[in-house]
DNA sequence: AAATAAAATTAGACGCGTCTAAAAAAATTG
DNA sequence: CAATTTTTTTAGACGCGTCTAATTTTATTT
């Protein structure tokens, strides 16, 4: 199978895994695909060392799987700060995008880019990024600007409502 | 078929057309596959209005894949001066990765890139960057480094032997 | 211009990733 | 705990881009 594929089966279920196994469907559901194309992959997956799958109880990432699935993640984190700190993009605008970036094959392009962004610890949005051994740190935490009292020192890092409406109006708001 | 696919034919028509139309036989050795494959996508991109096709008298780009492939040809070479100067990567190396960030689909990330890189006309080989209308300057007039004389002017923009052995030879007498 | 060589096309196949419909297993419920 | 619902898997198909082998068309040679 090709490389983008097997690299967004593997992102996916990383995304998903908390513990226990992740399932079929919730596969399914994230990818906008059906079960049956999901139990196909997870075969494949499997006998290509990359996933522990067990036939009706579930598919985990193996060291290798995780491997990978971390390597693309910090791709993606790396170019979403890319977009918006030297392209002048917004939040909400850089994510189709990186989806895109996070596929390019080029250790060198990305230990380049790493270096070209001064090494951030996290993207626009407060998630982690990996470093190049595939340690991640914790989430900055976040709470709703709604749970704040006066004099509190924060930093805005998102939006729940990203539409164009919202967006516009935060705009027009400064 | 896929829109990668689509793009690489087209591009490697344009860079093959010089007037006459482009033969099977070209196009499948310079992508490095059959000519019976070629054929077949002959017949689709045809069906697809962005060739001129006409069984056993070779292929022409229609205006709209021409139009494609300039786009792909701006992308890639964009991606190239901000592999060079922005990632400092060697002329010889940006290639390669280039082929990949070329088939990046984002209108608005080649407009915030070319803005980024302050809309440079030339690529490090000194080949034309066309403009966002599709416009191509000529190539920059190069020679051999030995058919100048003494107190000429000139820029290095390539090497016609990029061998590891030789650029680092280079490399090492500055 | 007939014979031969080269170039291009067709026919039929394959792996990939996906799908629908049907069957099997697991979980839920009355 | 038997019946029903939900989840998952299997079976068989399809489009894409490619391939090999065979055929057809065009070009070259003598």
């Amino acid at each position: 199978m090709t490389n983008q594929t097997v690299e967004n089966y593997l992102k996916c279920i990383y995304s998903l895994q908390e513990g226990e196994p992740v399932s079929t469907n919730a596969i399914a559901e994230r990818m906008d695909t059906k079960a049956s194309s999901v139990t196909d992959m997870l075969k494949k997956l499997s006998s290509r060392g990359l996933v522990n799958y067990v036939k009706y109880q579930g598919v985990s990432l193996t060291k290798d799987g995780q491997s990978i699935a971390v390597r693309i993640i910090r791709k993606h984190r790396l170019w979403e700060v890319f977009l918006v700190e030297k392209l002048s993009f917004k939040w909400d605008e850089v994510h189709v995008i990186a989806e895109q970036l996070e596929h390019i094959d080029s250790p060198e392009l990305t230990r380049r880019l790493d270096e070209f962004l001064d090494f951030p610890r996290y993207d626009p949005h407060g998630d982690p990024i990996p470093d190049e051994q595939g340690r991640v740190l914790d989430k900055i935490k976040t709470c709703a600007l709604s749970e704040l009292v006066a004099q509190d020192c924060v930093m805005v890092v998102g939006v729940n409502d990203s539409s164009a409406a919202f967006l516009q109006y935060l705009e027009k708001m400064n």
